[in-house]
DNA sequence: ACTTAGGATAAGTAAAATTTATAGTGATTG
DNA sequence: CAATCACTATAAATTTTACTTATCCTAAGT
């Protein structure tokens, strides 16, 4: 006995007929046959007396509809209630968050959130990745979204996106490939930068990915100290610069061909995006359900 | 939403374990994975909790549980209540039918028949098709089985069974054969045949085909007129003659290969048997839920 | 008898559920 | 604190089932 099989008999009942059934349930006639039929041979009973014009139930076929409707009402119900209690979660969810997730990654994750409990209400403020980690360790904050990991035992992490710097240049601009899109990192010394200040996560990050080759941000040429990515990427646009930047910073530019992005042959620029939270804290119920939520979300692939 | 996603469901939290589910409904474990996925995608909310050791309803989950369990519990009470109203259905069917469907049709179409309902018992008495349909026109019984179709307004036929009348040979004898299991009509004047007694369903209806070939009975050489099957068969398993009898009756000496069975060139002996009934009288209920069974009934194929 | 409408049947196709194999993740133990 | 254990998630392949297209059959109306 399957759902599909109930609303097959049901409409054939309220319709008195397969065909017009078949219409209702946007399925074809020979479909509804075989669900009746496969009812009636589990039920060892037939339901429905289809002799020439008219279709009656029989004995077996009225005791029958009563219960295939409370199974299709209960059914109703169930999700019914389900969606009444998401949307009885309400309150609002005060997130500090550094920029690319910010700007980039946020507005899409409350966007599926709020899709889930849609009483629920988030307001962003912006704070540096290291700022927003030590406001947790003082105490000042219980949980912020960031884009770099400082273990500390009272830290727990959740990764909840994962993104890769590349470098921005000019859409314009040439430079001699090792494949597709790579460059050789001695491209880097001769470019001018654009960099974000300290504190930044982005910063933060490329610091340590280039002193792991040895380069320190005092061997190439910075041009410009900006903390803002869209004001950068304007930058890069009119050729002022190149810089390292999330991928999903300038997905649209690429797409519109105003800024290329390249990998440098040998850095591994995969960054994560994190939760971050005192784990000797308890989170509100609300920010618990944003956690447990951002533990199971698929990522904005499918845009 | 399907039944087998709640049943994974409700076993789920019974046992608070995927796995044990699993081995509960005779699935494997990612059957169970799955099934709670589509059923949380389905309803937008997560259902479990599943961190590491346990496994705990979350507050969607809880709500969901009564529902789930409502919807199983429905079900098995719709299937018992069909049950039930079967079952209750009692009483005696006197059936008047001749002798091939008395001895070889109807022992199967019984045991079906009280499968479905099997508080209805049977008694059968044995009357030759003509003298059946002599009384229904006279309003002596009001139904019957037989196996001719004897037209009349008042009478309806609703057939349920075809079978064949053979050529039953002993199994010895060699004939020229037209192809595999075809005689040459001519075949027939220099048999001894053994023909069962006026009135007979089967004899009247070879008559009527020889007859339209411009046979009479008068030209066979007819050795003995028995009104048994059994005896009948018997009778050319001894070489005592040849007969034209239902293949149905003869199905086990054939594989027995007791009795051999040929067909007549030329000669259709396809045979149809028919509950017959007179259609301005009604039928007691328990007839007509007889009567509607053999509607639908698939024949013995299945044996 | 002829046409029409509705349901049954059969064969082919699309969609699903399920399985096998494997990876990943907390809890437990030496 | 690594190593194992127990359990769930994921991926790919398979089987099952639901569904569709095409066709047939029957009953009712012309």
């Amino acid at each position: 006995m399957e759902f599909n099989q109930l609303e097959s008999f049901i409409s054939v009942v309220k319709h008195k007929s397969f065909s017009k059934a078949a219409r209702e349930l946007f399925l074809t006639q020979p479909s509804i046959s075989n669900n009746i039929q496969n009812l009636e041979k589990e039920l060892g009973a037939v339901l429905l007396d289809r002799k020439g014009k008219t279709i009656a139930l029989t004995d077996s076929g009225k005791i029958f509809y009563r219960y295939a409707l409370e199974l299709i009402n209960t059914r109703e119900q169930a999700i019914h209630s389900i969606k009444d209690h998401l949307n009885k979660i309400e309150g609002k969810i005060e997130l500090k968050a550094s920029s690319i997730p910010e700007q980039y990654i946020l507005p899409y994750i409350i966007k599926d959130f709020t899709k889930i409990y849609p009483k629920v209400t988030f307001s962003i403020i912006h704070k540096n990745s290291m700022d927003i980690i030590d406001d947790i360790l003082i105490g000042k904050e219980s949980f912020g979204i960031v884009g770099i990991k400082c273990e500390a035992k009272m830290l727990e992490y959740i990764n909840f996106y994962q993104d890769e710097l590349v470098l921005a240049t000019p859409y314009e601009k040439e430079y001699p490939k090792t494949s597709s899109n790579i460059l050789d990192i001695n491209i880097l010394f001769s470019e001018n930068f654009i960099f974000r200040k300290e504190g930044s996560g982005t910063r933060l990050f490329i610091e340590e990915r280039l002193s792991e080759k040895n380069i320190s941000l005092e061997d190439l040429n910075i041009i410009s100290i900006i903390d803002s990515n869209e004001m950068i990427k304007k930058m890069i646009e009119l050729s002022l610069g190149v810089s390292f930047i999330s991928k999903i910073a300038i997905k649209d530019q690429e797409t519109l061909k105003i800024i290329k992005s390249y990998k440098i042959e040998g850095l591994d620029l995969t960054r994560d995006f994190y939760f971050v939270y005192n784990k000797n804290r308890t989170l509100s119920p609300l920010v618990e359900t944003f956690k447990d939520f951002l533990l199971n979300w698929p990522g904005l692939d499918i845009i």
